[in-house]
DNA sequence: TATTTTATTTAGATATATCTAAATATATTT
DNA sequence: AAATATATTTAGATATATCTAAATAAAATA
């Protein structure tokens, strides 16, 4: 059973908003996140119901079904896989390749993906930090802390985004922040939840306490 | 002025019949190529001509434009970039590379494909031995060499005839040569120059120094 | 609980891309 | 030149994906 573009980008969006099939989703959150009216949202989860890739129970929302968290994931496996190939072999920057990959995601061809895998060495993680599901669609996740989260002097990594638009990623390379980089948290300051980061054992820079809430790390 | 993928689709395919815009095509021959319905083609010949890409005269064909021209190399100049892409990089066969190029040429981002053709160190030609035309759809044609000054071993593809009478051409189509024929030199008999040819990879066929004089072959 | 607000669905429209069958224009043959 | 054959277009249908506006169901509030 083949599923058209729109149909993979619905179901890729329906599995992030049920934060991967735990919770059910309704009708105008898939809206907001496809920016597409609600009627025209009622009309693919009707379609989506009728393949079996979602559970779908008029004005009560919808749940992904296992078939369709499979698929997402196929889908979820396959943006991520072209988007360490943008970053590594073709120097694009990591906030330049979100759009592309959301192209070339659609590409069917399971001998293109399985030579891509292989090609860029079996990565485990994007270049936002995000987990790339195998074929199966097993994902080792990371467990992760939201940056303003984390105590005064507390050491870590920086993963992942929440945030991954090109204008928060832009504000992270201006001041220096990216995903590898090694941080501490030098001091939070009470009245407004604002931190002091050190990044790399060298630099310094301050940060508001809603950029440090999209801002994902893996402590040590 | 954007296009779809299927209009994108057809105006490569009018290029291709009308041998570089130098012919006109007919609806059933658009129709044969695109394997589609001549009643869908005229649909698309009404569409493409108010885009201006072709010039359509009901009852009397197309004819691309200047501008047709220019956009059908780019989306040519991509798919054969991507042709290099899968064949050197990810080890696909020459002949499981069509299918998928055909999807990966729509693909949408000037960056993405001046970035690739830089990653693949500006190939002149595809895994097929067809020219890649650069940015501005400018083509280097190889240079033609007559059949029967090629040597041992060397390929190419049959693109002309020095002698277009009927009788010499029934000759070629009754031996299985053709315009567009892929040809291996086999080997070359010293005593009367005569030639024994592999035609598309399959099939043998010998033939006089007389004959091959007449026929034109790019070399790849 | 009745009313109001919000969420969702349905109805009807537009746009793309295809098809089959019928109509018609052009080309070929007698 | 008329008849026939072929090529092409038009008309009307289906399928996908979207929209706006109206109807209606569910949730929240008074
Ligand atoms: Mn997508
Ligand atoms: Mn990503
Ligand atoms: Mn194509
Ligand atoms: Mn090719």
């Amino acid at each position: 059973m083949n599923m058209t573009t729109a149909e993979e980008n619905y179901l890729k969006a329906i599995y992030h908003l049920s934060e991967g099939g735990t919770k059910s989703v309704s009708t105008n959150d898939v809206a907001a996140e496809m920016k597409t009216k609600p009627a025209s949202v009622s009309d693919m989860l009707r379609k989506l119901g009728d393949k079996e890739v979602i559970e779908y129970r008029k004005y009560y929302g919808v749940n992904i079904t296992e078939e369709g968290k499979k698929r997402a994931l196929q889908t979820i496996r396959k943006h991520r896989l072209w988007e360490v190939f943008l970053v590594d072999k073709l120097q694009f920057a990591w906030d330049e390749v979100h759009e592309v990959a959301e192209e070339l995601e659609h590409i069917q061809s399971p001998l293109l993906i399985q030579r891509l895998d292989a090609y860029l060495n079996y990565p485990k993680f994007d270049p936002h930090g995000d987990p790339i599901p195998d074929e199966f669609g097993d994902v080792r996740a990371r467990p992760r802390v939201a940056l303003n989260e984390m105590e005064i002097d507390q050491t870590g990594q920086i993963v992942a985004v929440k945030d991954s638009s090109a204008a928060f990623l832009r504000y992270l390379d201006k001041v220096g922040a990216y995903i590898g980089a090694r941080i501490k948290v030098l001091d939070k300051v009470e009245f407004d939840g604002s931190l002091e980061i050190l990044v790399d054992q060298k630099k310094t820079l301050f940060m508001s306490k809603d950029v440090a809430a999209n801002i994902l790390v893996i402590q040590s």
